[in-house]
DNA sequence: GGTTAGCACTCTATGGCCAGGAGTGCTAAG
DNA sequence: CTTAGCACTCCTGGCCATAGAGTGCTAACC
């Protein structure tokens, strides 16, 4: 299934001059453009070889090529150029992390933003799970009568929080039963905690049983989150921008299907049989909802777990600066995560 | 310049019946549609009328009238019924509050989604200045090597962190200073916490200024944040369905005006000479990009502090249902925030 | 005097039609 | 194997005619 040297000059010249132009690419334009030392003609006939053997799809009889999901695969495994960035996109992604104050939630949700506005596609970053993740601290605050706050903060410098209901009790109070909590909770895997500080606790403290079981549900939510409170999704307008985007019907519906299924998620889980980081091309992410958009997307390490920042664009994407940046940020937020900054 | 009863019962009509088809109204539609007791001809004739008042608008010499800003503002202020919430927008609501594990930047976003759901209208909240919240407690934690997440939580259930720099020391050095943290600060006004806390502790822990310092440029940029953090939109997709955006030139610009330009909170600002809730219709609001939308909203209390929630929608909005959710949903936050609930 | 029927007029929206242009596939010559 | 030439296909955009909705005006009516 190789393809000789000339027909993968070609196809790369389609798929580029696509990518640019959005339109239909005939053979007259890669002969004009791309100085392949052929004629049009030539150039004809060895699109309709790709066209047969699927690299290339014509919308119809007589129009320009396009590329196909096979076309665009090929292109990115084989073809496509691993370029750097440009000192604006560098500054860009450099200014996410600069920032005086950084709170992690933040950090990634300006990350989505830039990745979206670098490229103008829509940015998203699935941020960790929290079953390996260990906690620091947890505190128990009177917020008013009946009700306590709790703060849960987790080693990677995540802070979750909650409202409670409490029994009426003095601040000292409370503050022994934080601090009960805190002895007996630190530093364990969130992921086993529940059973662990059900025990415990209920043995030792059966009077504060309604604090814990709040507690250990919290922490459980926090566990099972399916993705819903950890997806960043932003710049959905950037889309818009794009010219297969202008048909709204299209736009709303992808959108919808973003928001309300949860087509990332879907997506990332799909692929995620192995590789750190991946793009997946239209109809290769199973959903109809996105058969004709790209994800590109990178996993980093946060602590012992793991996030995953991308993007999702048009098949017709920019892959090559899609992946530089997506690259880069991997490689950004992995430090900025890890222990040893 | 009040309009005689027929006149308000024909502008009504018309009023209401372009909001529930979205097309310019004819006197025919008025007359078979509506049982005004009149003839076409009469409504013609009053629909000129009310036209060279002001409250109508004709798209073009031989088409049906459309409200014109005055029309709507007249319509919200006099004509429009008051209604309540029906059963499913009722359920809708009550589900936000209803969850077990609550915390507050969950609940805003909640109201913001079923804002949005129950109108299809573009749903906001804008939460509290931290200006004049007090501060229950403050938590410094390490973190990795250098670093250390300073957590802080307000009286009114707000938790906000960061990741500081600071000097490498042991885990009973930083209880010992967030210790100190907490004896000085607590319970201050945060407006006013800059300044004391930069005297009282320079003096007393030099050693530590470095943290200090960090500390207070947190609480600074958790007062001064402009909005832009305090800000929860959601729903744009909604507005899509809107049969006035189906021009995506139109969609997008004004999506891109309350992405980036932050054109919610002017007009909020704008507004915000007096009323605890409020209506804004197309030129009301002086910025060009919304010239053609209206916003609801409405304020809710938070402490001493204030919120605000409301839905962005085109002019031929639902009003009445708009406002009996906005309100709706603002007594309940209020309650939800109150010290006594 | 207010109300209504009738009618001419205006303007938009829709669909069909035609020409222009881009691109292909095929054939035959180089 | 490559290329020039040509007939053919299909989309696009402009143009025109028609249909339809709605108005404003006038004249008749109560």
């Amino acid at each position: 299934m190789a393809l000789d040297e000339r027909k993968a000059r070609i196809l790369r010249a389609v798929i580029e001059e696509h990518i640019e132009t959005g339109i239909p690419v005939g053979s007259r334009i890669i002969a004009r453009r791309y100085s392949l030392g052929v004629s049009s003609a030539t150039i004809r006939n060895e699109m309709a070889d790709l066209e047969e053997t699927g690299y290339l799809d014509k919308p119809h009889t007589s129009s320009g090529r396009v590329p196909s999901d096979k076309g665009y695969r090929f292109y990115v495994d084989e073809l496509m150029p691993r370029r750097g960035l440009t000192r604006e996109e560098h500054a860009a992604i450099e200014s996410v992390f600069r920032s005086k104050v950084m709170d992690v939630v933040s950090v990634l949700k300006e990350a989505v933003r830039v990745v979206s506005e670098t490229t103008c596609y829509l940015g998203f970053v699935l941020g960790p799970e929290f079953a390996d993740v260990t906690y620091q601290a947890i505190h128990l605050l009177p917020l008013s009568a009946g009700k306590g706050l709790l703060v849960i903060a987790t080693d990677i410098g995540f802070v979750e929080s909650c409202i409670i209901e409490v029994p009426v009790m003095n601040r000292e109070e409370m503050a022994y039963v934080a601090g009960m909590l805190n002895r007996h909770l630190t530093g364990i895997n969130l992921d086993g905690v529940g059973d662990r500080a059900h025990r415990l606790l209920h043995e030792e403290a059966s009077r504060y049983a309604e604090i814990i079981d709040q507690v250990v549900d919290f922490l459980r939510s926090m566990v099972s989150d399916a993705g819903e409170e950890r997806l960043y999704v932003g710049g959905a307008v950037n889309l818009l921008r794009q010219p297969e985007f202008q048909d709204i019907d299209r736009a709303r519906e992808l959108l919808l299907a973003i928001e309300r299924e949860g087509v990332i998620q879907s997506i990332l889980d799909s692929q995620s049989h192995a590789q750190d980081s991946g793009i997946a091309i239209g109809a290769e992410n199973r959903l109809d909802s996105v058969a004709d958009v790209s994800v590109v997307y990178a996993t980093f390490q946060v602590g012992k777990s793991e996030g995953k920042i991308g993007l999702l664009g048009p098949k017709r994407m920019d892959y090559a600066r899609a992946v530089a940046i997506v690259r880069d940020f991997e490689r950004r937020l992995s430090r900025f995560f890890s222990q040893d900054n």
